[in-house]
DNA sequence: CCATTCTGTTGACAAATGTCAACGGATTTT
DNA sequence: AAAATCCGTTGACATTTGTCAACAGAATGG
């Protein structure tokens, strides 16, 4: 169960974790299942959890007051779900999250991991690499979503996630690039005649 | 000249600086001023320093096929200027960074850094508390970007950053959030009227 | 198996935003 | 002081994107 983990932060360490640290994190992570369509965090609520997926597939939005959903993070197996900001700053998220397919997730709490922290040197180290990745893919997002015309940021996306194009729908797409269901389908049309 | 350095680190560390590191972070971080205009860094290049702002103004941003600016960051006093993603990786940079002012800051390099990470712990926290904070911030500019219309992304803006309005003309305000300076222009008047 | 929901597409139209050109007042440069 | 550049605004028009409604096939749930 834990496996993928282990080997998730192996890969982003310089040195393998030992065998006792292994059993520290096996403690520290603790598995759940989330069915479908249940909610891992619902606005209002504060983000005690954070979440690595082994499998499945979750998303993450907001609710606007027309009702309409916007995705603003979707994740699958070897990524984690979570809402950074309540979860650091422990204040009500304006997010909800929860699962796009029956997912299996290793969960830990703020105050768990930070105890990791000053335990296993390699985990902070994989944080921070994880943390400066994370930032990488946000500030090319923003850049994109400023600067490309909704054509560009859909092929972008489709070469740079083709397997997210598989596991969510194009309205579920639509919205994570910021557009509507109709314009991603007319765009798909007209790409299909290049 | 390092004085505003060492009291951004103290604020965000749980244990103060000894004399012994303000003088190792004195050593690392070197003085350097950049006139209004002047490059700190231009596409193509590997950004190899950070810079932290002590009096002026800087703005990151790319330029796309048509000679068109798209404002990526502004930074002012007490801020940060750098590539993440270049400075990280080492890979040249798709953006520019120049001086909006004649700026005085303070350089230190990815190697410095590290080799500072290992010798003041408190700088780690630091560094881990302001990759969040600066997470949370494109968080929510991101989803700002795909949930709500230009209106309110402006007048979110002018309420949380009301500094930046005085320090930078419309037209790169404008830009940061992804709109043209008519666009801009036409939003404000509407505003008025309210 | 049927009923329901989900998904993607299309058309007609509305709204938001961009583009281009022009202008005047500030600011900067020479 | 004169010239040049920068800045914000406005009008006319084009383009992009959104909204609403309808439809059909696929997937899902009872």
């Amino acid at each position: 169960m834990h496996g993928p983990l282990i080997k998730y932060i192996n890969d982003y360490a310089t040195t393998p974790l030992t065998g006792s640290e292994v059993e520290l994190i096996k403690n520290t992570f603790v598995p759940k299942r989330i069915r479908k369509k249940q909610y891992f965090l619902q606005e209002g609520e504060v983000c005690k959890y954070f979440a690595f997926i082994v499998k499945g597939a979750m998303r993450q939005y907001s609710v606007d007051d027309k009702g309409a959903e916007h995705i603003v993070q979707l994740s699958i197996e070897n990524w984690w779900a979570v809402d950074r900001e309540s979860f650091v700053m422990l204040t009500p998220s304006v997010y909800n999250i929860d699962a796009w397919e029956d997912t299996e997730a290793l969960l830990t709490t703020r105050a768990d991991i930070l105890n990791l922290y000053n335990q296993i040197p390699a985990l902070v180290e994989m944080a921070r690499k994880m943390d400066e990745k994370h930032s990488i893919a946000n500030q090319r997002r923003l850049n994109a979503s400023i600067s490309f015309p909704a054509e560009k940021r859909y092929s972008d996306f489709a070469n740079c996630y083709p397997e997210f194009l598989q596991r969510f729908p194009q309205h579920i797409i639509a919205s994570y690039l910021g557009i509507t269901k109709e314009t991603l389908s007319r765009i798909r049309k007209q790409m299909l005649k290049k």
